[in-house]
DNA sequence: TGAATAGTGTCTATAAGACAATATCCC
DNA sequence: GGGATATTGTCTTATAGACACTATTCA
């Protein structure tokens, strides 16, 4: 690049940081929240997603989303979206990655910065007025570890459930985030009730990154890590030797970037 | 909540979709990139920052940015931001996160999507009109391993430069990134030139994670990553046994969020 | 008592740190 | 040859998988 043209380059930044003031100068994109709230229930990666009603992509499925209002901040207006489908307190919620690909919505230019919350199924609160507008679904990979890739959504009958917008990349980047940030945080207790046994953790990290563990070495790591904690108690009608609760040490986790 | 209010907060919900098609309804706030591009040099760590000469924060240093325009997306956004201040090919780029606090910015509501960019010193492009209004700084971490948090600025004269709005966390952010990354992502590359030793990789990693590695097993662990190749060629008037030179396998990473 | 899973102990393979010995270049 | 660093080899330690064995609950 010639330094005249890096000059006239560097005239047009400072040009556009002057017009900040006036937003009718340059025309602003909108900007949203898209959230996906993951939970694991019977082996299987779950999200909810809404039918839409109106174009574009009428019919087919979203994942709850909401614009960010002036006064609040985006991790506000995620909060708020997620709350429309469980409750807020405590749960796991941590921004992913913006996508502001220009032609990703055609009406106008959005770009929306996807979320992730990770829930125990029990507190999953899907309350919603047409039950066909909301669905609990199951979500299916078709790649291995963190090699990333769109995924594919389909509801209890086993009909893939299409996905608008750039939902479905979305989603694959969710699952990558996840399968990757298991193996070195402490983030599968989001997933799970209070308490819980090793073999239910095992069970979840089993069902997110798709493939099985030793049970011997999975034990021995989560012990030792020493972030979780005997209880004293056992389960219980479990048909077999009850196994030991356990619980988180440090409740929640920092929701680190 | 109720049933009845989940049924408002819903009914919101689907207003502020309807009303996207018409700008006015909700006020939309600035999207803009700020780029931090940064460099290794004599086990340092450096970004070009830019000193503000207007309001608000004049006089303070911040990252090289802009607005995102309306026809492109959010990667060329960057990509335009960083052409500014090093040639854009073959540069290694990636989204870093999105800050959006209401008031991060006096003026108006900008929600800036941060990007990190790494290069070899070498390749560094600083032209600028005024010399003092661009300077190579110095990152200083005041925190270990992925611990997190601002960071500070000095230039060459060990004077610390003020950073402006929140780029003192937004830097934060990408140091603790590149740690987290250089575990296991091949990205020590990306700050040297094509061909170089096995020690100035190490020392790449050394500066990046602010400790000491053991020789052995760091060559240990790149050589049987497979990712470095040797070149058969050599170092050459170094003082001592020159050592070999190595190339990265795979040109560039895939960029991976 | 049998089914089923929990929990423990031991062996092995692999990865990484410690350390020593040798190799190779420039002066 | 001397200085300095590269490169190789060996030993040790930590971690995880494999596998066998024992323990405990319910039906």
């Amino acid at each position: 690049m010639s330094a005249k043209r890096q000059q006239r380059s560097n005239d047009r930044l400072e040009l556009e940081f002057l017009a900040s003031y006036d937003a009718s100068v340059f025309p602003h994109p909108s900007v949203t929240v898209d959230v996906a709230l993951l939970t694991v229930d019977a082996g299987t990666l779950k999200v909810p997603l809404l039918k839409r009603t109106e174009h574009p992509d009428r019919g087919k499925w979203s994942l709850p989303g909401g614009f960010v209002q002036m006064h609040e901040s985006i991790d506000d207006a995620a909060a708020r979206v997620l709350g429309s489908k469980a409750g807020t307190k405590e749960i796991f919620l941590e921004q992913l990655y913006t996508f502001g690909a220009p032609d990703r919505d055609p009406r106008t230019r959005v770009i929306t910065v996807a979320y992730y919350a990770l829930v125990d199924p029990s507190r999953l609160n899907l309350v919603h007025s047409n039950i066909n507008a909301c669905r609990l679904a199951e979500l299916r990979v078709s790649w291995q570890g963190e090699f990333g890739g769109a995924v594919q959504a389909f509801d209890e009958q086993d009909n893939q459930l299409p996905l608008a917008f750039d939902h479905d990349e979305i989603l694959g980047l969710v699952v990558k985030r996840l399968r990757g940030k298991l193996n070195y945080a402490p983030i599968g207790f989001e997933l799970l009730p209070r308490k819980f046994t090793l073999r239910q953790l095992q069970s979840i990290h089993e069902t997110i990154l798709d493939r099985t563990h030793n049970k011997d070495s999975f034990r021995r790591r989560m012990l030792d890590s020493g972030l979780i904690v005997p209880t004293g108690q056992r389960e219980s009608d479990v048909g077999h030797r009850p196994a030991e609760l356990y619980r988180f040490k440090k409740r929640r986790s920092t929701g680190g970037r």
